[in-house]
RNA sequence: UGGGCUGUAGCCAAGCCGGUAAGGCACCAGACUUUGACUCUGGCAUUGCGCAGGUUCGAGUCCUGCCAGCCCAG
Protein backbone atom coordinates (compact mmCIF):
# COMPACT_ATOMS: atom_id res chain seq x y z
CA UNK A 1 0.00 0.00 0.00
CA UNK A 2 1.04 3.74 -0.58
CA UNK A 3 0.61 5.51 2.40
CA UNK A 4 0.91 10.01 2.74
CA UNK A 5 1.77 10.38 5.94
CA UNK A 6 1.24 13.90 7.31
CA UNK A 7 3.96 14.51 9.08
CA UNK A 8 4.97 17.57 11.07
CA UNK A 9 8.53 17.04 12.57
CA UNK A 10 6.90 15.51 16.38
CA UNK A 11 7.45 12.17 17.82
CA UNK A 12 3.69 11.06 16.88
CA UNK A 13 3.52 11.46 13.23
CA UNK A 14 7.29 10.14 12.62
CA UNK A 15 6.42 7.42 15.09
CA UNK A 16 3.27 6.43 12.09
CA UNK A 17 5.76 6.94 9.06
CA UNK A 18 8.21 5.08 11.00
CA UNK A 19 6.00 2.00 11.42
CA UNK A 20 4.18 2.40 7.74
CA UNK A 21 7.46 1.84 6.82
CA UNK A 22 8.37 -1.28 9.41
CA UNK A 23 5.33 -2.90 7.78
CA UNK A 24 6.58 -3.19 4.00
CA UNK A 25 4.15 0.06 2.94
CA UNK A 26 5.38 2.83 0.68
CA UNK A 27 5.65 5.76 2.31
CA UNK A 28 5.28 9.65 1.15
CA UNK A 29 5.83 11.98 4.08
CA UNK A 30 3.67 15.29 3.35
CA UNK A 31 5.03 18.78 5.74
CA UNK A 32 2.13 21.40 5.38
CA UNK A 33 3.89 24.31 5.64
CA UNK A 34 1.67 27.13 7.07
CA UNK A 35 4.05 30.09 6.55
CA UNK A 36 5.39 30.15 9.97
CA UNK A 37 7.29 26.84 11.76
CA UNK A 38 10.21 25.11 10.40
CA UNK A 39 9.98 21.97 7.67
CA UNK A 40 13.18 20.72 9.51
CA UNK A 41 12.78 18.37 11.67
CA UNK A 42 10.63 16.69 9.63
CA UNK A 43 12.90 16.32 6.81
CA UNK A 44 15.25 15.31 8.87
CA UNK A 45 13.01 12.65 9.75
CA UNK A 46 11.87 11.44 6.29
CA UNK A 47 15.65 11.40 5.29
CA UNK A 48 16.53 9.13 8.02
CA UNK A 49 13.90 6.99 7.51
CA UNK A 50 14.87 6.78 3.50
CA UNK A 51 11.13 8.04 3.28
CA UNK A 52 9.82 9.94 0.18
CA UNK A 53 9.25 13.33 1.46
CA UNK A 54 7.57 16.82 0.20
CA UNK A 55 6.17 20.34 1.24
CA UNK A 56 2.90 21.38 0.23
CA UNK A 57 2.61 25.16 0.79
CA UNK A 58 -1.30 25.60 2.69
CA UNK A 59 -0.06 29.20 4.02
CA UNK A 60 -3.02 31.16 1.96
CA UNK A 61 -5.44 28.87 3.21
CA UNK A 62 -4.51 28.99 6.65
CA UNK A 63 -4.84 32.82 6.61
CA UNK A 64 -7.87 32.71 5.31
CA UNK A 65 -9.89 29.83 6.99
CA UNK A 66 -8.13 29.87 10.07
CA UNK A 67 -6.44 32.80 11.17
CA UNK A 68 -8.35 35.10 9.71
CA UNK A 69 -11.90 33.88 11.36
CA UNK A 70 -9.89 33.49 14.53
CA UNK A 71 -9.21 36.76 15.15
CA UNK A 72 -12.72 37.39 13.62
CA UNK A 73 -14.22 35.71 16.52
CA UNK A 74 -12.55 37.10 19.19
CA UNK A 75 -13.73 40.57 17.78
CA UNK A 76 -17.52 39.33 17.92
CA UNK A 77 -16.96 37.97 21.56
CA UNK A 78 -16.94 34.54 20.84
CA UNK A 79 -13.98 32.19 21.69
CA UNK A 80 -12.41 30.55 18.80
CA UNK A 81 -11.20 26.76 18.58
CA UNK A 82 -8.52 27.11 15.05
CA UNK A 83 -7.95 23.02 15.27
CA UNK A 84 -11.05 22.00 14.67
CA UNK A 85 -11.18 24.42 11.65
CA UNK A 86 -7.84 23.48 10.48
CA UNK A 87 -8.55 19.95 10.14
CA UNK A 88 -11.54 20.06 7.63
CA UNK A 89 -10.49 22.63 5.85
CA UNK A 90 -6.70 22.63 5.84
CA UNK A 91 -4.89 19.81 7.12
CA UNK A 92 -7.12 16.82 5.84
CA UNK A 93 -7.81 18.60 2.77
CA UNK A 94 -4.23 19.24 1.32
CA UNK A 95 -2.97 15.57 3.05
CA UNK A 96 -5.59 14.26 1.10
CA UNK A 97 -5.20 16.05 -2.45
CA UNK A 98 -1.65 14.95 -2.08
CA UNK A 99 -2.88 11.43 -1.53
CA UNK A 100 -4.69 11.80 -4.70
CA UNK A 101 -1.92 13.58 -6.70
CA UNK A 102 0.54 10.91 -5.71
CA UNK A 103 -2.38 7.79 -6.53
CA UNK A 104 -1.71 6.86 -3.01
CA UNK A 105 -3.78 4.75 -1.25
CA UNK A 106 -5.08 6.21 2.47
CA UNK A 107 -3.77 8.88 4.40
CA UNK A 108 -2.25 8.68 8.02
CA UNK A 109 -1.34 11.32 10.75
CA UNK A 110 -0.50 10.81 13.92
CA UNK A 111 -3.94 11.60 16.23
CA UNK A 112 -5.08 10.38 18.79
CA UNK A 113 -8.39 8.55 17.85
CA UNK A 114 -9.62 5.73 15.61
CA UNK A 115 -11.04 5.47 12.22
CA UNK A 116 -12.95 1.73 10.75
CA UNK A 117 -15.40 1.57 8.16
CA UNK A 118 -16.00 4.75 7.67
CA UNK A 119 -16.41 5.36 11.87
CA UNK A 120 -14.58 7.97 14.10
CA UNK A 121 -13.86 7.04 17.74
CA UNK A 122 -12.12 7.84 20.64
CA UNK A 123 -8.45 7.38 21.12
CA UNK A 124 -7.34 6.38 24.92
CA UNK A 125 -8.81 8.23 27.30
CA UNK A 126 -6.57 10.75 28.52
CA UNK A 127 -5.11 10.98 25.35
CA UNK A 128 -8.26 11.23 23.31
CA UNK A 129 -8.27 13.80 20.00
CA UNK A 130 -11.36 13.08 18.40
CA UNK A 131 -13.32 16.21 19.36
CA UNK A 132 -10.78 18.02 17.04
CA UNK A 133 -11.76 15.96 14.42
CA UNK A 134 -15.91 15.64 14.73
CA UNK A 135 -16.35 18.02 11.78
CA UNK A 136 -13.84 15.89 8.90
CA UNK A 137 -16.75 15.40 5.97
CA UNK A 138 -18.06 12.39 6.66
CA UNK A 139 -16.27 10.51 3.14
CA UNK A 140 -12.87 11.84 4.63
CA UNK A 141 -12.94 8.94 7.14
CA UNK A 142 -12.69 5.53 4.82
CA UNK A 143 -9.50 7.42 3.42
CA UNK A 144 -7.90 7.99 6.91
CA UNK A 145 -5.90 6.19 9.62
CA UNK A 146 -4.80 6.59 12.86
CA UNK A 147 -2.54 4.19 13.86
CA UNK A 148 -1.34 5.27 17.32
CA UNK A 149 -5.46 5.87 18.35
CA UNK A 150 -4.89 2.45 20.50
CA UNK A 151 -1.67 3.68 21.86
CA UNK A 152 -0.86 5.99 25.03
CA UNK A 153 1.84 8.55 24.40
CA UNK A 154 4.45 7.04 26.98
CA UNK A 155 4.45 3.69 24.42
CA UNK A 156 4.82 5.98 21.70
CA UNK A 157 7.87 7.70 23.01
CA UNK A 158 9.03 4.34 23.78
CA UNK A 159 8.86 2.90 20.47
CA UNK A 160 10.50 6.83 19.03
CA UNK A 161 13.49 5.47 21.14
CA UNK A 162 13.42 2.22 19.89
CA UNK A 163 13.49 3.36 16.45
CA UNK A 164 15.86 5.70 16.84
CA UNK A 165 13.91 8.54 15.81
CA UNK A 166 15.69 12.17 16.26
CA UNK A 167 12.59 13.82 17.48
CA UNK A 168 11.93 11.10 20.21
CA UNK A 169 12.38 13.74 23.05
CA UNK A 170 11.09 16.65 21.31
CA UNK A 171 8.38 18.33 23.50
CA UNK A 172 5.16 17.70 22.71
CA UNK A 173 3.29 20.30 21.08
CA UNK A 174 1.04 22.96 22.21
CA UNK A 175 -0.82 25.61 22.02
CA UNK A 176 -2.16 27.14 18.99
CA UNK A 177 0.74 26.74 15.99
CA UNK A 178 0.47 29.56 14.26
CA UNK A 179 1.52 33.19 15.60
CA UNK A 180 -0.91 36.12 15.90
CA UNK A 181 -1.24 39.28 17.63
CA UNK A 182 -3.93 39.63 20.33
CA UNK A 183 -6.30 42.15 19.10
CA UNK A 184 -6.34 44.84 21.93
CA UNK A 185 -10.21 44.98 22.95
CA UNK A 186 -11.27 47.63 25.34
CA UNK A 187 -13.66 45.67 27.72
CA UNK A 188 -15.55 47.58 30.55
CA UNK A 189 -15.35 44.64 33.58
CA UNK A 190 -18.91 45.03 35.24
CA UNK A 191 -20.05 43.48 38.51
CA UNK A 192 -23.98 41.76 37.76
CA UNK A 193 -25.43 45.10 39.89
CA UNK A 194 -23.65 47.10 37.12
CA UNK A 195 -20.96 48.85 39.18
CA UNK A 196 -17.40 49.25 37.15
CA UNK A 197 -14.83 46.74 38.05
CA UNK A 198 -12.37 47.47 36.32
CA UNK A 199 -11.18 47.58 32.87
CA UNK A 200 -9.31 44.83 30.50
CA UNK A 201 -7.31 45.16 27.14
CA UNK A 202 -7.14 41.90 25.16
CA UNK A 203 -9.59 39.10 24.45
CA UNK A 204 -11.87 37.22 27.31
CA UNK A 205 -13.68 34.18 27.07
CA UNK A 206 -16.92 33.32 29.26
CA UNK A 207 -15.87 31.51 31.78
CA UNK A 208 -12.20 32.96 32.17
CA UNK A 209 -11.31 34.22 36.06
CA UNK A 210 -7.53 34.62 35.42
CA UNK A 211 -5.74 37.51 33.71
CA UNK A 212 -9.01 39.82 34.84
CA UNK A 213 -6.70 41.45 37.36
CA UNK A 214 -9.92 41.94 39.88
CA UNK A 215 -9.98 41.29 43.59
CA UNK A 216 -13.25 40.28 45.11
CA UNK A 217 -13.78 39.99 48.73
CA UNK A 218 -16.06 37.43 48.18
CA UNK A 219 -13.74 34.85 46.08
CA UNK A 220 -13.22 33.71 42.54
CA UNK A 221 -14.73 35.92 39.53
CA UNK A 222 -15.35 34.78 36.74
CA UNK A 223 -16.26 35.97 33.34
CA UNK A 224 -20.07 35.14 33.01
CA UNK A 225 -21.33 37.46 30.03
CA UNK A 226 -20.14 39.35 27.58
CA UNK A 227 -21.38 42.13 25.30
CA UNK A 228 -19.12 42.19 22.03
CA UNK A 229 -21.18 45.32 21.10
CA UNK A 230 -21.07 47.71 24.16
CA UNK A 231 -17.88 45.73 24.77
CA UNK A 232 -18.74 44.93 28.51
CA UNK A 233 -17.90 41.67 30.36
CA UNK A 234 -20.13 40.97 33.57
CA UNK A 235 -17.93 38.96 36.19
CA UNK A 236 -19.45 37.10 38.60
CA UNK A 237 -19.12 33.87 40.75
CA UNK A 238 -18.49 30.53 39.18
CA UNK A 239 -22.51 29.46 39.50
CA UNK A 240 -23.32 32.28 36.87
CA UNK A 241 -21.26 30.04 34.31
CA UNK A 242 -22.97 26.85 35.73
CA UNK A 243 -25.47 25.85 32.48
CA UNK A 244 -27.58 23.07 30.84
CA UNK A 245 -28.44 24.61 27.77
CA UNK A 246 -26.69 25.33 24.58
CA UNK A 247 -27.84 26.71 21.34
CA UNK A 248 -25.62 24.99 18.31
CA UNK A 249 -25.26 26.03 14.74
CA UNK A 250 -23.00 24.14 11.73
CA UNK A 251 -24.48 20.88 13.15
CA UNK A 252 -22.45 17.96 11.13
CA UNK A 253 -22.66 14.80 11.97
CA UNK A 254 -20.62 11.85 11.19
CA UNK A 255 -23.95 9.43 11.39
CA UNK A 256 -26.68 9.43 9.07
CA UNK A 257 -28.51 12.38 10.42
CA UNK A 258 -31.06 11.67 13.03
CA UNK A 259 -34.61 12.22 11.99
CA UNK A 260 -35.25 13.42 16.09
CA UNK A 261 -34.01 13.43 18.87
CA UNK A 262 -31.35 11.57 20.39
CA UNK A 263 -29.40 10.74 24.11
CA UNK A 264 -26.21 10.51 24.05
CA UNK A 265 -23.09 11.92 25.98
CA UNK A 266 -21.44 15.31 24.65
CA UNK A 267 -18.57 17.56 25.44
CA UNK A 268 -17.94 21.16 25.42
CA UNK A 269 -14.54 21.29 25.52
CA UNK A 270 -11.62 19.20 24.09
CA UNK A 271 -9.97 18.28 28.07
CA UNK A 272 -13.39 18.58 28.62
CA UNK A 273 -15.94 16.33 31.03
CA UNK A 274 -18.14 13.73 29.12
CA UNK A 275 -21.90 13.86 30.25
CA UNK A 276 -24.89 12.47 29.09
CA UNK A 277 -26.94 14.85 27.14
CA UNK A 278 -29.97 14.83 24.63
CA UNK A 279 -29.47 16.90 21.09
CA UNK A 280 -32.58 18.35 19.66
CA UNK A 281 -31.64 18.63 15.94
CA UNK A 282 -33.43 21.87 14.57
CA UNK A 283 -33.32 23.05 11.22
CA UNK A 284 -30.60 24.51 9.52
CA UNK A 285 -28.12 22.61 10.84
CA UNK A 286 -29.28 23.60 14.11
CA UNK A 287 -29.21 21.86 17.34
CA UNK A 288 -30.06 22.53 20.89
CA UNK A 289 -28.01 20.13 23.26
CA UNK A 290 -29.28 19.67 26.74
CA UNK A 291 -27.21 18.18 29.35
CA UNK A 292 -28.50 16.16 32.52
CA UNK A 293 -26.13 18.32 35.24
CA UNK A 294 -25.00 21.48 34.34
CA UNK A 295 -21.80 22.10 32.60
CA UNK A 296 -18.67 24.87 33.37
CA UNK A 297 -16.96 26.12 30.14
CA UNK A 298 -19.38 26.42 26.98
CA UNK A 299 -18.67 29.14 25.30
CA UNK A 300 -19.87 30.56 21.84
CA UNK A 301 -17.43 29.28 19.08
CA UNK A 302 -16.48 26.61 21.14
CA UNK A 303 -17.87 22.92 19.59
CA UNK A 304 -19.65 20.47 21.69
CA UNK A 305 -19.11 17.06 20.11
CA UNK A 306 -21.43 14.01 20.92
CA UNK A 307 -20.23 10.45 21.82
CA UNK A 308 -22.09 7.45 22.18
CA UNK A 309 -19.68 4.58 23.60
CA UNK A 310 -16.67 5.25 21.86
CA UNK A 311 -17.95 6.61 18.79
CA UNK A 312 -17.87 9.78 17.96
CA UNK A 313 -21.64 10.94 16.39
CA UNK A 314 -21.04 14.21 15.34
CA UNK A 315 -21.21 17.79 17.01
CA UNK A 316 -22.05 21.53 16.61
CA UNK A 317 -20.68 25.10 17.02
CA UNK A 318 -22.27 26.51 20.62
CA UNK A 319 -23.87 29.54 19.32
CA UNK A 320 -25.29 30.76 22.58
CA UNK A 321 -25.20 29.76 26.09
CA UNK A 322 -28.74 29.40 27.93
C1' U B 1 -11.17 72.77 68.25
C1' G B 2 -18.47 67.83 70.61
C1' G B 3 -19.17 62.38 70.34
C1' G B 4 -18.07 57.57 67.91
C1' C B 5 -15.23 54.40 64.51
C1' U B 6 -11.22 52.91 61.54
C1' G B 7 -6.02 52.74 59.68
C1' U B 8 -2.39 45.00 58.97
C1' A B 9 0.90 43.18 51.86
C1' G B 10 -1.98 45.50 45.14
C1' C B 11 -7.49 44.55 47.14
C1' C B 12 -10.76 42.34 51.13
C1' A B 13 -9.41 40.78 55.83
C1' A B 14 -8.19 37.46 60.67
C1' G B 15 -5.30 38.48 64.68
C1' C B 16 -9.08 36.50 71.75
C1' C B 17 -7.13 38.86 78.59
C1' G B 18 0.78 40.97 74.85
C1' G B 19 4.81 35.96 72.95
C1' U B 20 7.22 36.21 67.99
C1' A B 21 1.95 38.44 61.28
C1' A B 22 -4.54 33.33 59.43
C1' G B 23 -7.36 33.14 55.08
C1' G B 24 -9.51 34.79 50.43
C1' C B 25 -8.82 37.62 45.84
C1' A B 26 -5.24 39.50 42.48
C1' C B 27 -0.39 38.64 40.67
C1' C B 28 3.98 35.35 39.31
C1' A B 29 5.97 30.40 38.21
C1' G B 30 5.02 25.32 37.13
C1' A B 31 1.69 21.08 35.89
C1' C B 32 -2.32 19.81 32.69
C1' U B 33 -3.84 20.82 27.46
C1' U B 34 -2.96 20.22 19.11
C1' U B 35 -8.23 26.29 21.31
C1' G B 36 -4.83 31.83 25.54
C1' A B 37 -11.09 28.43 29.37
C1' C B 38 -11.46 25.68 33.76
C1' U B 39 -8.55 22.89 37.36
C1' C B 40 -4.25 21.64 40.24
C1' U B 41 0.69 22.61 42.67
C1' G B 42 4.19 26.15 44.41
C1' G B 43 5.64 31.38 45.43
C1' C B 44 4.00 35.90 47.40
C1' A B 45 4.37 41.37 54.34
C1' U B 46 12.96 39.49 54.48
C1' U B 47 12.54 42.66 63.03
C1' G B 48 7.08 44.49 59.02
C1' C B 49 1.26 45.78 61.03
C1' G B 50 -0.72 54.85 59.63
C1' C B 51 3.59 57.86 62.12
C1' A B 52 6.57 58.99 66.60
C1' G B 53 7.56 57.77 71.43
C1' G B 54 6.65 54.78 76.05
C1' U B 55 5.68 50.29 79.32
C1' U B 56 7.62 45.13 78.99
C1' C B 57 12.27 39.74 78.87
C1' G B 58 8.95 40.35 74.64
C1' A B 59 3.72 44.62 71.38
C1' G B 60 0.05 44.43 65.52
C1' U B 61 -1.97 43.39 70.34
C1' C B 62 -1.23 47.90 76.46
C1' C B 63 -0.18 53.58 77.22
C1' U B 64 0.74 58.77 75.19
C1' G B 65 0.91 62.13 71.25
C1' C B 66 0.35 63.07 66.19
C1' C B 67 -1.47 62.14 61.11
C1' A B 68 -5.27 60.25 57.70
C1' G B 69 -10.15 58.61 56.47
C1' C B 70 -15.28 57.65 57.79
C1' C B 71 -19.87 58.24 60.65
C1' C B 72 -23.23 60.79 64.02
C1' A B 73 -24.08 65.30 65.93
C1' G B 74 -23.50 70.59 64.38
Amino acid sequence: MHIVVGLSGGVDSSVVAALYLSRGHKVTCVYLDGGFGSSQDARAVAAGLGAAFEVVDTSDAMRRLVMAPFLDAYAAGQTPNPCIECNPSVKFPSLLAAARRLSADRVATGHYARCAEGALYKGLPGRDQSYMMYRLPRDNLPLLEFPLGAMDKPSVRALARELGLPVAEKKDSMDICFPYEEPQLDWTLLAPDGRELGRHKGILTLGQRRGLGVASAEGRLYVSALDPKRRVATLDGIDSVLSHTFDLRRVHWLIDEPSGTIACAARIRHAGTEARAEVVPRPSECATLTFEDPMFGGAPGQSAVFYEGERVLGGGVIDAVR
